[in-house]
DNA sequence: AAACACTAGAAAACCGTTTTCGTGTGGATA
DNA sequence: TATCCACACGAAAACGGTTTTCTAGTGTTT
């Protein structure tokens, strides 16, 4: 086991001072040309790589960003995780993961770990906890000690910071707007409760195109659901007491379980129901029949975040004017709804 | 913006050296009670937090341990993830993923990142190029460095170091023989090239499977993808040109793709073919019929890397002795595969 | 020959914390 | 009263680098 070489055992090795070891391996011309050499080529040789806790610890940046999602067994977050990573690296940025499992405490505590030192700044989307308790001194706390922070996709209205949100509003709206001009009239959707800024917004999004058209609003078509566990069940319920010709969900999986109870009835989709949900992964995508959505541009997203994220770090700007960029949606169509063109022709 | 206070900031404004400080905010009895008190009253009204990179200088510890895994937007790796944050967490460990990509490069350029400092060891799941070209220089530098480093699932075997691994052999093996229990004769198996380990071994239980039942191998319904892109073309030619009652994938993604064609063809799912697949995510519960699978314990496996790594940064053992844990899979069975009981009955 | 410009390298400061090794005060002991 | 020992605290080194300042030596110019 070799330990790890640094400047100094090169400088005893080459007996030189290890100032000279120093300034040779940044190629300062006070430096002679052939010493340089000799010197660059033994650290090579030895396999000599600088300490970054020792850079971190005197340039006080640790070229690390830390970012806080609360899961990471979910299409979006790891998504957005991989833009993220994708732009980091690109500028020279490493990143640390933590995640909160949608706990306030848990949030907490990792901020607090990471904040120390760990990293130059954050990239957050808000725990479920955190929303419902509205607990932001977090948050405060670290934009408070000059650490840039930037929200994306949860975020919270009050803290002031950059932010990167999707346009879920005008994406429900969008989505449910294509299943009107197919022709469906009584669309349900498949949504959570309120106190998820994304449902909410995506459900006022339903409400607004529905407004537009002329369609009344049913309330029994509204499904609200708090826990994911167990909405099997409901959406299973949903399907028992009502009709309706089409299907829209804040999410892929409410929409394929949905799918499962239109198959079991025999209804024929799209034909006999359409279905549209927000969320593009492999569920969609592999689902038979293939699920038409509302894509997020997640990569996207994490790529924005990083960017807002490291050009306050490298250009040092000053903390005011904070900017939000909204991400807008696309619908990709696949075999759940009916195409455009052929109700046209009709 | 309040900049960040230092033990220093705190000796100043206290009038008493900096080493009172630190040993005060320690409780060491060398300090007396009343100046303990008061250094600590002042601390935490100044919203004292230590440095942790002055710390990982200090003591060459930084509590952090490093996950590098090809890819993020993918069930497994993602749910290996959550079980190593779970267990870091319950140890006093940060996490910090990276992601090579499936490539040689820059699981090289991440690994030589990590290793200068920012992590006391690593968790490695090898990248499929890497696994191509056989270049482990990588690995045996860290390790010759001193430097901890558990693999897991993408395993090289002349690494020496800890290892996790899925019984992939034996979980394929008793996949296939629940398929020929519940009266399946002609299995085809969807997998992967050989040179991706886990691929090779579940081809091999397969194989393993066959041979103990005396059923032929049937080279033409061996379908091996490279390009998982593409794998859908591939998948339909299979479907059209050969005829099985029962498919093996070695993935979710596989399966449910073969399954989109059997239909279309207009089969019934188990009834005139099966399906069985490895990896258990929400794919396999949520698509129409549930899928029947092998499951592998992501969390699981992720908990036991991370004890494996924590457990000797901790202790500090000797370098010799290294493990590998087989975990075992399980069959999760639903409504892709024929009762054994019914096929008992009959 | 004196003044000057240049190059190379030695030495020290610095980042924030821990740790080792004093040092001075006071009380107890001889 | 002189010696010893706790005790409470402080000075300084260390961690591993970067950076700055200072010194010494060489060669050129006038």
């Amino acid at each position: 086991m070799s330990k790890k070489v640094t400047i100094r055992d090169i400088a005893r090795e080459l007996d030189v001072s290890i100032s000279t070891v120093s300034k040779a391996l940044r190629n300062m011309k006070e430096i002679g040309p052939e010493t340089t050499q000799k010197i660059q080529a033994f650290a090579k040789l030895m396999n000599y790589k600088p300490n970054s806790i020792a850079i971190s610890l005197k340039n006080r940046k640790t070229k690390n960003i830390g970012v806080i999602i609360p899961e990471i067994v979910h299409h979006f977050f790891s998504t957005v995780v991989k833009g993220v990573e994708e732009l980091a690296e690109e500028r020279g940025y490493n990143v640390i993961v933590c995640l909160s499992d949608e706990s306030f405490s848990k949030e907490v505590v990792n901020m607090e770990l990471l904040a120390n030192g760990s990293i130059d700044g954050f990239i957050v989307a808000v725990a479920k906890e955190t929303m419902k308790v509205k607990d932001y001194h977090h948050f405060y706390e670290v934009i408070d000690q000059g650490m840039p922070l930037v929200m994306f996709d949860r975020v919270v209205e009050n803290v002031l910071c950059d932010k990167v949100v999707v346009d879920d509003l005008m994406g429900a709206y969008y989505a449910v707007n294509h299943l009107l001009e197919t022709g469906c009239r009584r669309i349900a959707i498949l949504t959570t409760v309120d106190y998820i800024n994304v449902g909410k917004m995506r459900t006022d999004g339903y409400l607004k195109a529905l407004a537009e058209n002329d369609i009344p609003v049913v309330e029994e078509l509204i499904l609200k659901i708090e826990d994911i566990d167990n909405c099997e069940e409901e959406i299973q319920k949903l399907f028992e007491n009502q009709t309706f010709d089409a299907v829209f969900s804040v999410n892929e999986l409410f929409a394929v379980l949905g799918m499962r109870n239109a198959i079991r009835q025999g209804r024929k989709i799209p034909e006999d129901i359409s279905f549209i949900a927000f969320t593009d992964s492999i569920l969609s995508k592999s689902v038979t029949p293939a699920l038409s959505t509302v894509t997020q541009h997640a990569v996207q997203i994490g790529r924005i975040a990083a960017q807002m994220l490291i050009n306050r770090l490298d250009d040092e700007i000053s903390s005011d004017g904070f900017s939000t960029q909204i991400v807008k949606t696309s619908i990709i169509e696949r075999e759940t709804t009916k195409s455009t063109k052929i109700s046209t022709f009709k």
